[in-house]
DNA sequence: AGGCTGCAAGTGGTCTGACCACTCTGTATG
DNA sequence: CATACAGAGTGGTCAGACCACTTGCAGCCT
């Protein structure tokens, strides 16, 4: 035993897992699709003949993949946002195994890099008319970052929907995500907009050419240069693990 | 707002939050480290100065999240498999989105390909060596599937380490564990165990010889082989979830 | 009339303490 | 010596009470 990384979820809570169980069916079956509202959990708890401490805890765990949003004296929703996968996770990789800032970029330059090569393979006018709405948009709000970001966000994710593979969108959802997280600081001071719609003009046009090596390499350019923008920064601390000196230095997310 | 995925985690919940936060600390200062077992419930509980029913969301939260291992009647364990990343919220990811398992073996089949191609540029004699090891259990093992198997995923993961980004070897291992969780079945009766091992084979001689192209193109024929082979039954379920007949498939999964 | 204030209902969050279910170990029994 | 069993330890579930946050409506003040 204890070889394979076999069964992720749990044969224990079985109760919990009735829940998670009820509400993926519920969601297969199209009785609740994202931004629904669940019922308050005392009646739903009684609806599944369970206590509310053990439906809470079925909720939790799916709140804790990102499949439920809840919210204090309002109630629980179904996630509308494109599911991550995950990406909650990460910070625990990083105190367990530590990686560097940098894997993460990598990570995503690779997982991109391909996503675009695939998209320029199968994309369909409708995504590409999509792409170029996306990119006028970047270019009206050249000068209100927080604006631009949403756009450059969606293209991106647009670009991933082109690709035809859920799975390697929620896994890029999930690392720009996390990668949002850490850059949230810099990112808005940032400036040359100029480029970096530039650089996604090349990578749609390349995708709408349906060359898949160009695309990836525009990508690729494109995130390259996007990290390099991010380090300007004291340089990417050491992350070393080992040293234990209790420093704590003030790591990279958290106001 | 609503507009990037921003923030994964959750402000809600403060108290199960400080137990995740407590954990990651004492992870992260070595306090406690994989394998290691947590105190008893009540005994935690009081410690942190919570009530056990809130110690178990945070723990829950943390199991949701494959990082700790409960086991009923005897105790909460760190986890000490590779960390995972959500491999638990596939179900719902296709539940929501819908994916085909020719997602999971593409996404799979890009992710080690590039891992492969990093690990020839970065393995260590000591990697090498250790796959070498592999290798030569599977070939011992030849006519136990069961054990087989075993050698096969170390083999991977030792791989995934060699190519230095825990983030990809994470997300691998999830991948990984989620197509081991439906070929479960089918798995243990396909043979050609010869094949698979020259394939191994093949891929271990490209990493040494640290050419990155080759490493790439043998990972990626072993995995187009791999799914060629489970793909003998009755031909992959169509997945169109428009559908709305009831047939329920009897699905991928579950016994 | 318009806007602000404050209360009350609805809903999630936490606490307490009891009891059930599962594991494991050590002891008594054959 | 091997098996069966009892008990301790620990997680799982339950029940009911109370706290904290949101929201909307009613009433008040200007």
């Amino acid at each position: 035993m204890s070889n394979t990384a076999s069964r992720p979820p749990a044969a224990d809570r079985q109760t919990a897992m009735r829940v998670v169980e009820r509400i993926r069916e519920a969601l297969e079956d199209g009785t609740w699709k994202p931004g629904d509202k669940l019922p308050p959990e005392r009646e739903f708890a009684s609806t599944l003949g369970i206590s509310r401490s053990s439906l809470r805890s079925g909720l939790g765990y799916l709140a804790a993949m990102g499949l439920l949003q809840v919210r204090h004296g309002v109630g629980a929703f179904i996630s509308e946002a494109p599911t991550q996968f995950g990406a909650a996770s990460l910070p625990f990789l990083d105190a367990l195994h530590g990686y560097d800032i940098h894997q993460l970029f990598e990570a995503r330059r690779i997982l991109e890099g391909h996503i675009a090569s695939l998209a320029a393979e199968r994309t369909t006018e409708r995504h590409l008319q999509q792409m170029a709405e996306e990119l006028e948009e970047m270019e009206a709000s050249i000068d209100q970052p927080h604006e631009y970001l949403i756009h450059d966000v969606r293209f991106h994710r647009i670009v991933a929907q082109a690709a035809g593979n859920s799975i390697l969108a929620a896994i890029m959802e999930s690392l720009t995500g996390a990668l949002y997280e850490v850059r949230r600081s810099t990112t808005e001071q940032i400036a040359d907009l100029h480029v970096t719609t530039k650089f996604h003009r090349d990578i749609y046009r390349a995708i709408r050419s349906g060359n898949s090596r160009t695309s990836r390499a525009a990508m690729e350019k494109h995130l390259t240069n996007a990290e390099a923008d991010d380090d300007l920064p004291p340089k990417p601390k050491a992350r070393k693990r080992s040293v234990k000196s209790k420093t704590k230095t003030s790591a990279t997310a958290r106001s």
